[in-house]
DNA sequence: TGTACATCAGTGAACGCGCGTTCACTGATGTAC
DNA sequence: TGTACATCAGTGAACGCGCGTTCACTGATGTAC
């Protein structure tokens, strides 16, 4: 299927479409995200997406969904990369969820904030948020299974763990965090020590650094 | 200075145009308010908030501004109401944060979401956020003090607790937890689950209760 | 108290803009014979 | 392989709309004498 692109005569613009959303999100942010201009990112007229976009809320909802399979994968990939270390596991997943908000801030916004009024018009975007959320519910279920964390309810411990990591990144993105205190502690720091608050037993000190992409070790 | 209303042409129309604001950020939201509603709804022309502020954005901070004024006062209220109960004035000043929002989401996200761009042109608003982050930390600090929060950073404890029941309270506005989730649990249950995990106590059941606002007490 | 003038809050017409959406169309591709 | 037709992705003009902002003005209030 993906030999198919550039068949027709775009070949594969509502991907394209979608893509374009994405870059002007980065750009310039959700206030001048407007169909007319994903059009025109995209190279086509500006009446081309209703070929593929019912309007604009539809092409809202397949940015959204495709917002939500990124979230999706690297937190899988931290997840995947720290199997035999829950604890780890635990912040490294934590700490995916915060760099893809600060990587790309208006696209994690309109990802989470609920922009979609009526979800359940878009099927896929509802299976997009499940699957996100039922994988955060493994990762707290091993952490639980392997004594990280208390034997809570399972949805209790995500809703109260995944506020603590959305209510610090809305903050940060927002500038509501003064410098005085950014300045003192680390976003990083701040995130594992949130998180510690869920944890039971002392969390060790490099995890509060952020860990490396390289693969050099000490020792 | 208050009984001037009524003194000039309309006589407080610097007010008036602010509630007017927040009367469509409650009826109407975020995105359907606009100089021209504004000015609608006080009953003037649609240039005359021009002579009280200089632009949209303008009026937009004074908006935001009076938001932390009220934030900050539930807070306080809450504060006062528990002087000699340590761990309820914690648990209620989280609470009435989570009120105010759900009362008016627009208002609320108006106010926390950073849409005014040039915050330091506005010093008011500075002030404003400063002081309820100022009086947040003298609840923390009695509470450190009392021994029910540990011993940590105040300004990280603040953040990361600010941080978990915002993100609460932007996840369920924005519609991202699921009604599984909320059907078992209350707001008020997630809240004080949340805020316990700093506390370094057992939280006393009858605090998972929303608080009657009657003076009846039982026993 | 009365008149002349200054101040300034609020008016209403006008501007240019970008938006979402529609519609008749064009023209490239796919399909039947 | 060649022709006729159907399909449908993409075009470009047009629509009506609400927006933020400006500007010359009006008319009520405050002030000086």
């Amino acid at each position: 299927m993906n030999a198919k692109t550039e068949r027709y005569h775009h070949g594969d613009l509502k991907n394209a479409l979608i893509e374009a959303a994405i870059d002007i999100l980065a750009e310039e942010g959700v206030h001048d995200l407007s169909l007319r201009k994903v059009a025109a990112r995209a190279g086509v007229s500006h009446a081309a997406p209703y070929a593929h976009f019912v309007d604009k809320q539809a092409l809202i909802a397949a940015v959204s969904t495709e917002g939500y399979h990124r979230l999706d994968r690297r937190i899988r990939t931290a997840r995947n990369t720290h199997t035999d270390d829950p604890l780890r596991m635990f912040i490294e997943a934590g700490w995916a969820y915060v760099r893809f908000a600060q990587e790309d801030p208006a696209y994690f916004k309109i990802t989470l904030s609920g922009v979609v009024e009526k979800e359940e018009e878009y099927p896929s975007l509802v299976e997009a948020t499940a699957n996100a959320y039922q994988m955060f519910r493994e990762i707290i279920t091993k952490c639980k299974q392997a004594g990280i964390l208390r034997d809570d309810p399972t949805d209790l411990l995500a809703t109260g763990i995944w506020g603590s990591i959305h209510g610090l990144v809305m903050l940060v993105l927002d500038g509501q965090i003064s410098h005085l205190v950014l300045d003192q502690f680390s976003l990083r720091r701040i995130l594992v020590f949130s998180l510690s608050q869920y944890i039971q037993q002392k969390v060790p000190v490099e995890l509060y650094d952020i860990p490396s992409t390289g693969k050099a070790k000490i020792g």
